[in-house]
DNA sequence: AAAATCACAAACCCGTTAGTCGGTAATATT
DNA sequence: AATATTACCGACTAACGGGTTTGTGATTTT
C-alpha cells in the first residue's frame, strides 16, 4: 500500500523533470542519465518503472500532457457566452502563461510534432490526436458561437479554428526569440481584428 | 583554376544532401556518416571541406537557405501593386511547394528555430536574423501599400507582419500530418477575409 | 522469524557518432 | 623531372547513450 505510493511518487517525478528537460532541450537530445541527474536517481530506478524511452515518453503524454490541454484550452472555451470572446481570453491567458516561461501545453504538443515527424507514427500519433481534441473543441464552439448569434453565419467554422490554431502556433513559435511581450500585443490586436471581422454582423 | 571548381561542386553537393537529411531527420538526429553514405564520399573529404558539422551547417544556412527565402518569400512581394495581393499569391505557392513535399524557406527555418533553441545560440542568431529579414520586408511592403491605398491607415503594419508569419508558420506545422490540401485551401480562405478587414475602406 | 518482493544503485555492454590522422593518387607548380 | 598542393580515403579514438544485469537494503507477507 504504502510501495505503491513510492512507486507513484517517483514515477511522477521522473515525469515532470522528463517533460520540463524533452521541452526544453528535445526528446532525442536528452539523456535519460539528463533526467536522472537532475533528481539523484540511477539507471536501475528508471528501467524497474518503465520500458524504454519511448515508452515513457508516451506515460507523460497520457498523464501530464494531455490533462493540460484540456484544462487551459479546452475547459476555458466551454459554455454558453460568447465564443470568440472565450477563446481571446484563452488565448491570451496562455500566451502569458509562455512568456512567464512556464509550459502553454499547445506550443508543447507542436514542438514534439515538429521533432517526431517522420521519426516515431506511434508517437506522432498520441500528439495528433490530442491537437484534433483541440482542433474539434475549437469547432464546436464556433458552431455553437453561430447558433446563439455571436458568429456569422457564412463563416466556415473549421477553417476558422485551424486558422485560430495555426497563429497561436506560430505566434507561440516566435515568442522563444524576440520581445515576447511585444509580440503577445501584436498578436492578440490582430486576433480580434480577425475575430470581428467573423462576427454577427450588426446590420443596422 | 579546376581545382577550385571541383572544391565547389563537392561542397555544394554536401550542402544540398546535408540540408535535405537535416531538414528531413534534423540535425541532432543525421550523422555525418548519414549525408557522406548518399555521395560515396567518406570522412576525411567532409573534414577537409568543413571545420566541424556545426560550420557545416552554417554554410547551408548561408549559401542555401538565406538566398531561398530572398526568391521564394522576399522578391515575390517587392513591386508597386497590391501587397495584400502579392502576399496571397506569395503564401499560396509556398503552400502548395510544401504540399509537393519539397521545401519552402519559411518552415525551414522555424523548423531549425525549434531544434535549436536553447542549444545552439550562434546558429539560433542566423535563423532569427533570416526571419527578421522577412519580417522587415513583410512591413515595408505593407506601409508601401498604406502609402498606395491599399492598406487602411489605422492598420499596424508590424503586428499585420508577425501575424501573417505566425499563421503560415502554424499551419505549415500543421500540414506536415494531416491533410494538407484541406488545410491549405481553408488556410487561404482565412487570410484572404483577414485581408479584406484590413483593406482600404471604400466608403461609399 | 523466514521468505519474498520492492525500489533502487552501480557496473557493464554495445552500437553510434563527432572528430583525428596518416596515407595516397591526381593535378599543378617550378 | 622533381616538388608541392589538392582532394580525398579509411582506419581509429574517445565519448556518449540506451538498455541489461547483478546486487542490496528496506519493507511486506507468511
Amino acid at each position: 500500500m504504502e510501495k505503491n505510493l513510492k512507486r507513484m511518487a517517483t514515477m511522477h517525478k521522473m515525469q515532470v523533470t522528463g517533460l520540463e528537460l524533452f521541452y526544453k532541450q528535445g526528446f532525442y537530445n536528452t539523456s535519460i542519465d539528463d533526467i536522472l541527474k537532475q533528481l539523484d536517481l540511477s539507471k536501475g530506478a528508471f528501467y524497474y518503472h518503465f520500458k524504454s524511452k519511448e515508452d515513457f515518453f508516451i506515460s507523460i503524454l497520457q498523464n501530464l500532457v494531455v490533462r493540460k490541454v484540456y484544462s487551459m484550452l479546452i475547459e476555458p472555451i466551454e459554455g454558453h457566452d460568447n465564443p470568440l470572446d472565450l477563446i481571446t481570453n484563452c488565448m491570451e491567458e496562455a500566451l502569458q502563461t509562455a512568456e512567464h516561461n512556464e509550459n502553454d501545453y499547445g506550443f508543447v504538443l507542436s514542438n514534439f510534432m515538429n521533432e517526431f515527424n517522420g521519426k516515431n507514427p506511434e508517437i506522432m500519433k498520441y500528439l495528433n490526436d490530442t491537437l484534433k481534441i483541440w482542433e474539434v473543441n475549437l469547432v464546436s464552439a464556433l458552431q455553437k458561437g453561430k447558433f446563439n448569434g455571436y458568429v456569422d453565419r457564412h463563416v466556415d467554422c473549421e477553417g476558422v479554428a485551424s486558422y485560430i490554431i495555426s497563429s497561436f502556433l506560430g505566434i507561440r513559435m516566435l515568442m522563444v526569440e524576440g520581445s515576447a511581450t511585444a509580440l503577445r500585443y501584436r498578436y492578440m490586436q490582430q486576433l480580434k481584428f480577425y475575430f470581428r471581422a467573423i462576427a454577427q454582423k450588426q446590420t443596422a
